[in-house]
DNA sequence: AATTAGTTGCAACAGTGTTGCATCTTCAAA
DNA sequence: TTTGAAGATGCAACACTGTTGCAACTAATT
């Protein structure tokens, strides 16, 4: 069995949730990317028979509640889902956009680089979000 | 005349192209807002007779495009927009989120505070944005 | 006033995401 | 191992944000 498969069962099994195969399917092909991908791009890519978009995107919600991913914010109305990294569980993201071919890849190691500038009083800070816009290596040739 | 109105005009007529009514009234209302609208809201609260859905996206592409407003990137699949604030001309924009009433509200004055961290090799920065998520002082009371 | 490039309004569409509901699956208790 | 019920899935229909094509109109220039 698939190294990705056994390890999204185990992190799914965590959660006292049940396991169920669209859940494991979703999981086990975000776990063998290295970028966040949009639901189109996972829709495409699933292995498999056909999962209903709806489903689709019910699985990524509860994923993302469960806190086995997280959603990246972009700029072009889409989502991205990317597995949550332990190390980086700080909340404080960093991502890269392409602003030629959309791809969008998380920078965790620069984290620790954001801090949260002064803010209005009364304002609270929960998140910080960086996107940096640009050209990727692929798009740069 | 309204001063808004007024100001509006002149930067209007400085760019070289067709000072029309739609644009004087979409770029008087952004003046008179000090935090980032959306398309929704600025259809609400325009006075006068109620602008088309399409032309408001179209005067918003326009002033976008000749730079007199800039877009604020939110996670809710809306642009937000806002006056371009002459002095905070870098591209480097940092945006405060409400959690609870979606608000967005520029934090311009803290741009200098964000650094570009280190890219992928072949990766090149064009412009950075930083969203700090949170609660505002209305919300937060 | 006439010209014409550029703008507007309308209708129809596209993409992303959501809701309601009937059916099916998981998992645990009998 | 079977069965019951909570929860997950698939389908259809919808909502929202934004876009395209095109005919009618308008601003600025001659």
């Amino acid at each position: 069995m698939n190294e990705h498969v056994s390890l999204a069962k185990k992190l799914i099994l965590q959660t006292g949730n049940r396991e169920t195969n669209s859940r494991v399917r979703v999981l086990a092909f975000l776990l063998s990317q290295e970028s966040a991908v949009s639901h189109h791009q996972i829709e495409l890519n699933l292995d498999g028979t056909k999962m209903d978009r709806v489903t689709l995107y019910r699985v990524l919600d509860w994923l993302s509640e469960k806190e086995l991913i997280h959603r990246v914010v972009s700029d072009d109305r889409m989502w991205r889902f990317r597995v949550t990294d332990s190390d980086v569980a700080t909340h404080h993201h960093a991502h890269f956009k392409c602003v030629q071919c959309t791809k969008v890849i998380c920078l965790d190691d620069v984290s620790a680089d954001i801090r949260t500038p002064e803010l209005p009083t009364g304002y609270r800070s929960l998140e910080n979000e960086l996107t940096i816009k640009g050209v990727c290596a692929d798009c740069s040739k």
